[in-house]
DNA sequence: TCGAACCATCACATAGATGTGAGGGTCAAA
DNA sequence: TTTGACCCTCACATCTATGTGATGGTTCGA
């Protein structure tokens, strides 16, 4: 398929398309014209990457990981040098901590919403602690 | 506590307190000569900043989500206007969307790791495909 | 064969978080 | 009183992910 069905099914623009290829984390053949050439596993890498981004890691992160979340992996082995893998522990650190971060802050924005909402629903003016 | 022990405590750049301040995020008083003033409570404050910055929320967002987390919050009710809560609801959804990504990378990195850490303790040169 | 709708590269612009440094005030201890 | 370690406010630089547009090639159907 090419950039523009990418871009169409990913809602991605064409642009950061290139600029991805730019940074390595997608690699698509090339037509005889010269056109991007990619086929359907790019679909779900460019959600991937995009998903990862959002989420606070740096492309030249994301180019590390990539590679751990092909299946098979069989063929992958020989490229984990030590300093590579030294990265992914950190960065798996780093992650967890952002998952508990997010997870924090998210209940408690969903507890504050429920509060409120039920707030709202009891009467405008009231302004019930809520008992603790 | 001036703004040079607060960095210290939060590992902040000064600049960056600054910064957060002037994106309203953090409001420190004033002493007499100027020095900005900051009680207890900034710290974790400026902590909880961070995480969500390095998650990848903008300031512009934490601002909003902060007033969520003070506690006790009955003061902060008559500041839910239906569009900052519509806000507040959109960006819960952003976070869980983060959170199901972080969570589905970080489980097949760990997975990742897990097979080469093996793999090098048996053997460099073999490559078991794991058994599906 | 022409035009629309693709594609390509290149370059410059923006926005947000952060680094760095200049120029200058405050204060306490030597 | 001077010095060192703080603090202040600019202001400009940098990096990363993005937006936007210029310029031009390819393909295909009218």
């Amino acid at each position: 398929m090419r950039i523009g069905e990418l871009a169409e099914r990913t809602g991605t623009p064409r642009r950061l398309l290139r600029y991805y290829e730019e940074q390595e984390l997608i690699m698509p053949t090339r037509c005889a014209n010269g056109y991007r050439d990619y086929d359907e596993r790019f679909v779900d890498r460019v959600v991937q990457i995009r998903g990862l981004l959002d989420a606070g890691l740096p492309t030249r992160i994301i180019k590390q990981i990539l590679p751990c979340l092909d299946k098979p992996r069989v063929i992958h082995f020989k490229d984990a040098t030590p300093e590579m893998l030294a990265t992914l522990e950190g960065e798996l650190d780093r992650m967890n901590h952002r998952i508990a971060c997010l997870t924090r802050n998210r209940d408690a924005i969903e507890e504050y919403l429920g509060v409120v909402r039920q707030d709202k629903a009891s009467g405008p003016s009231a302004q019930s602690p809520g008992g603790r």
